[in-house]
RNA sequence: CGGGGCGUAGCUCAGCUUGGCAGAGCGCUCGGUUUGGGACCGAGAGGCCGCCGGUUCAAGUCCGGCCGCCCCGACCA
């Protein structure tokens, strides 16, 4: 591709708006361009990266048994209403056409492959299937975000495995799970694998591929002795503390503005672990939040600890929950910044009267705790679980954090921050069930479909690329997803011979298929022509001048390297054709 | 959705406090000089100052509303 022919133009500076290196570089290179928040335009340049991805990703998935196909992105409502998502996808972009039919877009298509696999698949001969596509996803989501990180309309692969059973699945998920780290070691991102939790997918459990950063928004963590890894929304830890040996006598303090655990641990004169922390959601089933649905649900941790959110909704069996409103915590009789439950009665289950109260593993490790007496401004000393309050379940409720002891080896673990390029989800039967999606057995028994599926998002990868490798002057493109290969730079003037040199050197390369950028701008200067290049990052730089001929040939350099060398013309070919 | 910041030329930004001709650098066009690290000289083009309304003789500037973008949090298959 010759540069003067070339659609887009790089930038000195960097637009305000971008806060991420990757972003910076990828604007100024004029591989992308915004339209709108978490929207973008794949410039020509860009967009050769993305095929590069691409392709290797369709290496490795037909490498164990995937299929590509193309899924369409525009979805029937109908198909989501029948795996019960339509409500329960709170990302979903959905729109109304004409008379009253309504769409999704693709967010993702869980929902299309199981609506095939209705017909495809009959007996456990069909079966095992792994098929992928790449194609755009749509999600509406609150806050996009760092460029290419967090998108509304982004390039995702995604697969999908149909297994006769989860045995079946088992035994093919570490090929899924080895095929993910060839594509990200072939793009030059080494990935950490972590447990996670498997979220509004469903599911059995899921694996997620990230890349440490301090500005990515996952947070996993890790230990360093075993290697211990899982997202905090999956992470357990080992509680420590002890229950006291006698049980004080419960008795109500004044304990005026002491409205957070800090303050009235301090005021009191107790270690925080001697608290008890008291938080209220407003539970629901469904993401759309009807008026009278749904209901309270107290969650309680040692004062020390933090309630994970995730955790919380799994421990009460899914659904959606939000921060309840002061109104909500009154009317169970708590009070806000002096609550507990003491003098309240926990509901059985879900479906119960009563409040259900979901309290962490850790107040059994503790006593005689500080706890809101439900009076402004007084608390109790002295309250223990079983005598002085109850409690609907325990559960693991509480996020580990730095410090924590691990619960595979002891040692001591690190919540680290991460960006999340990949994860597998082993989804069993979590949608064949929902459309009965079933296939006959040798038996002649009729079995649900076991389902996984394997997501990576193209344009997230990219710009995790561009975050590993780049340097002060621009990008610094492995040579697996590079847009181009080479890239070659003429200088010299109108009339000095310099260009009919250059223009031989392109032609005899593009001719034994090296993928050449051409830069045979005229009327620019060394230094812009070297700029773009660094900007740019093309893997290796060949500059045809009036000095390098000189010295018998063009230069040879390497984006990642200083040394330049000299490489007579009629070797170059040579050089470079692979 | 809560908190913070921003919106003036293609890009980076000044001008707003204290209302009075719409500005600079880079980029772009033309002419010339340069030609190995964003070079120089000269001449130009380019603006609904985010949008709507209000105050005023007069609004980029003051007031109100809305929209958009960025960051933190909430949320996040």
């Amino acid at each position: 591709m010759r540069l003067s022919r070339s659609f887009g133009k790089t930038l000195r500076e960097a637009p305000a708006e971008a806060e991420l290196i990757s972003h910076q570089l990828l604007l100024r290179g004029d591989f992308i361009r915004p339209a709108g928040a978490g929207i973008y335009t794949f410039m020509p340049f860009g967009y050769r990266v993305i095929r590069k991805i691409w392709d290797i990703m369709a290496e490795e998935m037909d490498a164990i048994s995937g299929q590509e196909m193309w899924m369409p992105n525009l979805h029937p409502a109908a198909l989501w209403q029948a795996t019960g998502r339509w409500n329960q996808v709170d990302v979903l972009y959905k729109l109304k056409a004409s008379g009253n039919r309504e769409y999704a877009l693709s967010a993702t298509h869980e929902e299309i492959v199981v609506d095939l696999s209705l017909r495809d698949i009959e007996s456990y001969r069909d079966l095992p299937r792994m098929i992928y596509h790449i194609s755009k996803k749509f999600r509406d989501e609150p806050r996009p975000r760092g460029g290419l990180i967090r998108l509304r309309e982004f390039i995702m692969k995604d697969a999908y495995t149909l297994d006769r059973s989860e045995e079946a699945l088992d035994e093919y998920y570490p090929s899924m799970l080895q095929a993910y780290t060839n594509i990200f070691d072939r793009c030059g991102v080494p990935t950490v694998m972590i447990n996670a939790d498997v979220g509004a997918m469903g599911g059995k459990s899921s694996q997620e591929f990230t890349v440490p950063h301090p500005q990515g928004e996952d947070e996993f963590i890790y230990c360093e002795d075993c290697g211990y890894a899982a997202n905090v929304e999956a992470a357990g830890f080992v509680r420590e503390g002890e229950k006291p040996a006698t049980m004080d006598e419960l008795s109500k303090v004044l304990t005026p503005d002491c409205k957070t655990i800090a303050d009235v641990a301090a005021f009191i004169g107790v270690p925080t672990t001697q608290t008890l922390k008291c938080v209220f959601y407003w539970w629901r089933p469904n993401y759309v939040e009807k008026p009278g649905e749904g209901r309270m649900v107290f969650a309680m941790t040692r004062g020390d600890l933090n309630i994970n959110d995730t955790k919380l909704v799994n421990a009460v069996g899914g659904g959606f929950i939000r921060q309840a409103t002061e109104e909500e915590v009154r009317s169970i009789g708590a009070v806000p910044g002096y609550a507990s439950a003491i003098g309240m009665t926990p509901a059985k289950d879900m479906e119960s009267p009563g409040v259900m109260i979901v309290a962490d593993e850790s107040i059994n490790y503790g006593g005689n705790y500080v706890v809101g007496a439900n009076d402004d401004p007084y608390h109790y000393t002295g309250a223990n679980y079983g005598r002085d309050f109850q409690v609907s379940r325990i559960a693991d409720i509480a996020q580990a954090a730095t410090g924590h002891k691990c619960p595979n080896c002891g040692g001591r673990i690190e919540a680290k921050r991460a960006i999340e390029v990949g994860h597998c989800f082993k989804l069993g039967t979590r949608y064949s069930k929902a459309v009965n999606a079933t296939y006959l057995d040798e038996d002649g028994q009729e079995r649900l479909i076991y389902m996984g599926s394997y997501g990576i998002g193209l344009d997230r990868l990219m710009a995790v690329v561009v975050e590993l490798h780049h340097d002060k002057d621009g990008i610094i493109w492995p040579d697996s997803v590079a847009p181009y290969q080479v890239h070659l730079v003429h200088i010299g003037k109108d009339g000095d011979g310099t260009k009919e040199k250059a223009e031989a050197v392109y032609a005899e390369l593009t001719a034994v298929g090296v993928e050449v950028l051409y830069d045979d701008r005229d009327g620019l200067g060394a230094g812009v022509k070297f700029k773009d290049a660094d900007l740019m990052g093309i893997p290796w730089r060949v500059t045809v001048s009036g000095r390098s001929l000189e010295q018998g040939g063009a230069e040879v350099k390497r984006r990642s390297e200083s040394e330049r060398q000299i490489v007579s013309l009629d070797q170059l070919v040579a050089t470079f054709r692979s």
